[in-house]
DNA sequence: TTGAAAGCGCTACCAA
DNA sequence: TTGGTAGCGCTTTCAA
């Protein structure tokens, strides 16, 4: 068996037939009668071919892929993403390419060069923090479909699939005045964070709408690593008076400012409620099992997907902003209010 | 401003010289005059041109590029596995293609075609569970140079980078050991998973060792999906005696048993002593943080890569087998024994 | 230090 | 239902 020089020359030879037959039996196309598709199939098992994607791209100048720029992969919730963009474009036979940039702009714009040179049919992207338009210009200005996920950016005319973060602030905000709680504090992200300035919005509205005071010695706006709300809760407990409820600008901060507050004595739940954003896996199996809002991850990760599917196959379709709407989910850390459907038994999937 | 048709042969001629001249300064081969060279990249500036690799790949018959197949992105684990790959490959100027089985083997099928049509260099596979040497053959009968990773398999002759999951096993053990526990558990993972038998291995050899015996009631098989853990202490629970320290197959699933233990009201790492394996980043803001074992993912990453890399500059050397030597890292949840320096404050790293 | 010409493996286009 | 031929955009090879 010849190693992987076999081209569709070798097999259209061996069956008796031209190339181009080949390569219509290959791409399922035209009409080609059973016997020599079969023939055709059966030279390919016993010369062991190989189809060459780079000669057909090439030719055709065009591709059955597209690129999925992610801020980062080991963030859960965009890894979720990733699967959700791979598991519906592959429905449509399309290939995804997922690069993340860990929240580094010029890796970000390195890989928006590379999927440029592979002529990928469309990108999907989820921008690093700190990326501007500048450094989007390679796919606008070559017109390439482009739809932004999860991270919303201004640039005009570009589609967008994410949240709607300010829905999302309002419900936990309302949850916890439901609640009784009127001495809320909101800790995570920065101003100028359109995720977290929607989220703040949201909540402060609700605040407002209730005649609820905002006490800003309760915003603490910090980056948001994972060891962020840690840092924050330890300056949340130097002031005075202490809020009685902590909104979290995520998931993930959610869980070290819990850890954070345990590791004081102060025990979630009860002397305290905390929320998250996001709804990950894991926040159904921390300790105490977290309040937070469903982003509905999965969903943005396949109408994005459709999206830019749909305008490769519809070019010229107005550029489309879509934001899905949120579903609070209510577990233990806000101490009262919690259903039982949300026991950590009832989860059903996930290889660990 | 054309658009993406803008050739080499374009340049070419805006310059003034011929095609390979180009071809040599973008690719930085050969001995081109700076002043070529400088007149060849602004022309590449003022015509938008753009790199076609599909074309330059098809004729060296090569690729910068190499593929890295995974069982689920969403595993933190190999999230940072995958991140690690792609940094490394990346000083080396080559390109990583990173596609998430989701532990489907029918995908991971159809992904090593993709990466063999797209004719990656080489590739670095975490095998999706259930996968056998027939899955993988297409990449060995091509002598597509290959490297596993994190998850062995029965394959003859080829590289592999990993955790030394045995001494792994040693290492919880151990300590539970000295920590004056003679009733261990052990959770999760499947017998016929190597990795499993592996550290299930270790640790009882570690028993052994120290003559403590074994109790079967307290092994519990289940495969490691994320509530697998709450499942497991569920059964645990329903045994008499009981066990004092609870070794669970990795750290997804310890949080899954230590919120049913929380729920159980039975208080980890003071009434029960929990281990996981793998030291993700959430098991140090996990309440209470957990103990674990520090499989050194981002090295083996590292290592991966550089093993595969090397291979495709110097074909013909032997593979080589790497497992890399674990640490264990104390934290909470058994006890006693806990280094101030595991505090979550110390973390450094890791957008959220 | 640069150029001319051939050709990588495929698909497009037209003809039969 | 099938075949012949040209050529996608690049690199290779050899020559100057």
């Amino acid at each position: 068996m010849p190693s992987s020089r076999v081209t569709i020359t070798d097999i259209a030879r061996y069956v008796g037939v031209s190339p181009s037959t080949v390569s219509l039996v290959l791409r399922r196309k035209g009409a080609i009668s059973e016997a020599t598709k079969e023939a055709v199939h059966r030279a390919i098992d016993e010369l062991g071919y190989v189809y060459d994607r780079n000669a057909a791209n090439l030719r055709s100048r065009t591709t059955q892929a597209i690129g999925l720029l992610i801020n980062d992969v080991r963030n859960p919730f965009f890894a979720e993403l990733a699967t959700a963009v791979q598991e519906a474009s592959e429905e449509d036979d399309y290939l995804t390419h997922l690069l993340s940039s860990s929240e580094n702009v010029a890796r970000q714009s390195r890989y928006i060069r590379s999927l440029l040179e592979m002529r990928v049919a469309g990108v999907i992207v989820c921008a690093a923090t700190g990326t501007d338009r500048e450094a989007l210009s390679p796919l606008l200005e070559r017109e390439i479909p482009t739809v932004l996920a999860v991270r919303p950016l201004d640039v005009e005319g570009v589609a967008f699939v994410g949240p709607d973060n300010r829905k999302a602030g309002e419900l936990v905000a309302r949850h916890l005045l439901d609640l009784g709680h009127s001495d809320l504090a909101f800790i995570g992200g920065e101003p100028g964070n359109p995720a977290r300035d929607a989220r703040f919005g949201g909540f402060a509205a609700a605040l407002e709408e209730r005649g609820v005071g905002l006490n800003p010695d309760w915003v603490i706006d910090i980056r948001p690593t994972v060891t962020a709300g840690a840092i924050a809760i330890e300056r949340l407990l130097e002031r005075s008076p202490r809020p009685t409820a902590i909104v979290c600008y995520n998931d993930l901060l959610a869980f070290s400012a819990s850890e954070r507050l345990w590791a004081e004595g102060i025990a979630v739940g009860e002397d305290v409620a905390l929320t998250g954003f996001d709804d990950l896996p894991l926040s159904r199996v921390a300790v105490p099992p977290l309040t937070t809002v469903d982003l509905k991850v999965h969903e943005i990760g396949r109408r994005a997907s459709e999206l830019l599917l749909d305008k490769l196959e519809h070019p010229g379709s107005e550029p489309q902003q879509v934001f899905l709407e949120p579903d609070l989910v209510v577990r233990r850390t806000c101490g009262s209010g919690c259903s039982p459907q949300n026991r950590p038994t009832q989860i059903s999937e996930g290889e660990a």
